[in-house]
DNA sequence: ACTGGCACCTGGGCGC
DNA sequence: TGCGCCCAGGTGCCAG
């Protein structure tokens, strides 16, 4: 099982958890280890004690847990997971944290390289890790004219421009690779030299990609009662990615894969210029 | 103000 | 079977 949470696993996992969670009043709270990216404040403890979860929302990759106290504000990094148990389930080596609710149930949070979050605002988007991104791709700020905009003078590749909070959020590695072949972008190309209209294919198709991946559950599914994921059907769909020396869908060129600021990039160089 | 590079961690897959 | 190496989907911070 591998699900690193790009925006639609995150979506997926929003979806997944809150009606499980959604009007639950917290009776207990278990934090086995607080060595996450940042350590968890035992603040956390004692506010989210007694509290009664409203909503659960989501900024950029973080979930927002909405509680009649505060706001939990929940980062899952590159390999952590949320789902509902019963209270008391034996807690595996990395389950690092489980909110236990009076109707017996659990929420727990396992990140096996812990470089996830959890902290505590009564104001969550002016938290400081919030406070500066850029805007959500879903939402109509998201356009052709503010990426146009955004990236004149700017001479760093397409691929890292996209990928940079912000400029907009919840852009990853894969979907990053996805969305340039999609609207036929090399990905080394520089952000100021791109001209609008192709910039108008590239929101289009970054809109597109995450929408598709949040309607097939994330690229991994899951069962958010009981835990264990199942390896996901998004993969099938994707173009460019992990598929090195694959035939291109659209001309059969063998994809090719690079390196950009340490992270691989897959394209077609037939089909990207 | 940008840009590129490093760091934080663990686990899985691969070649020998 | 075992060991060492390389890789992984995020992102804040640093120096230049």
């Amino acid at each position: 099982m591998a699900a690193m949470p790009e925006l639609p696993e995150v979506e997926t996992s929003r979806r997944g958890i809150a009606p499980h969670v959604e009007e639950q009043t917290i009776v207990n709270v278990v934090i086995r280890e607080r060595r996450l990216r940042w350590p968890i404040s035992p603040i956390i403890d004692t506010k989210l004690l007694g509290a009664t979860i409203t909503s659960v929302g989501r900024r950029a990759k973080y979930l927002l847990i909405n509680t009649t106290q505060g706001t939990a504000i929940l980062h899952l990094g590159m390999s952590g997971h949320v789902y509902v148990v019963d209270a008391g389930t034996p807690a595996g080596i990395h389950d690092h944290v489980d909110v236990e609710f009076s109707s017996g149930k659990a929420l727990r949070l396992t990140d096996p390289r812990r470089f996830g979050s959890l902290h505590w605002s009564e104001d969550p988007l002016g938290h400081e890790l919030l406070r500066s991104l850029g805007p959500e791709p879903l939402c109509e700020e998201f356009s052709d004219e503010y990426l146009w905009t955004s990236s004149r003078g700017r001479r760093v590749a397409i691929k890292q421009f996209i990928m940079n909070a912000q400029i907009v959020v919840g852009v990853g590695n894969i979907y990053a690779s996805e969305s340039l072949f999609l609207s036929g972008i090399h990905p080394k190309r520089a952000a100021g030299r791109i001209a609008k209209h192709r910039y108008e294919r590239l929101a289009g198709s970054i809109k597109d990609v995450l929408e598709r991946a949040i309607r097939a559950g994330g690229t991994t599914l899951r069962d958010f009662y009981g835990g264990d994921g199942e390896a996901g059907y998004f993969r099938q769909q994707l173009d460019v990615y992990d598929r090195e020396n694959e035939p291109c869908r659209i001309c059969k060129t063998p994809i090719t894969v690079i390196v950009q600021g340490q992270r691989s990039t897959f394209y077609c160089k037939n089909c990207q210029r």
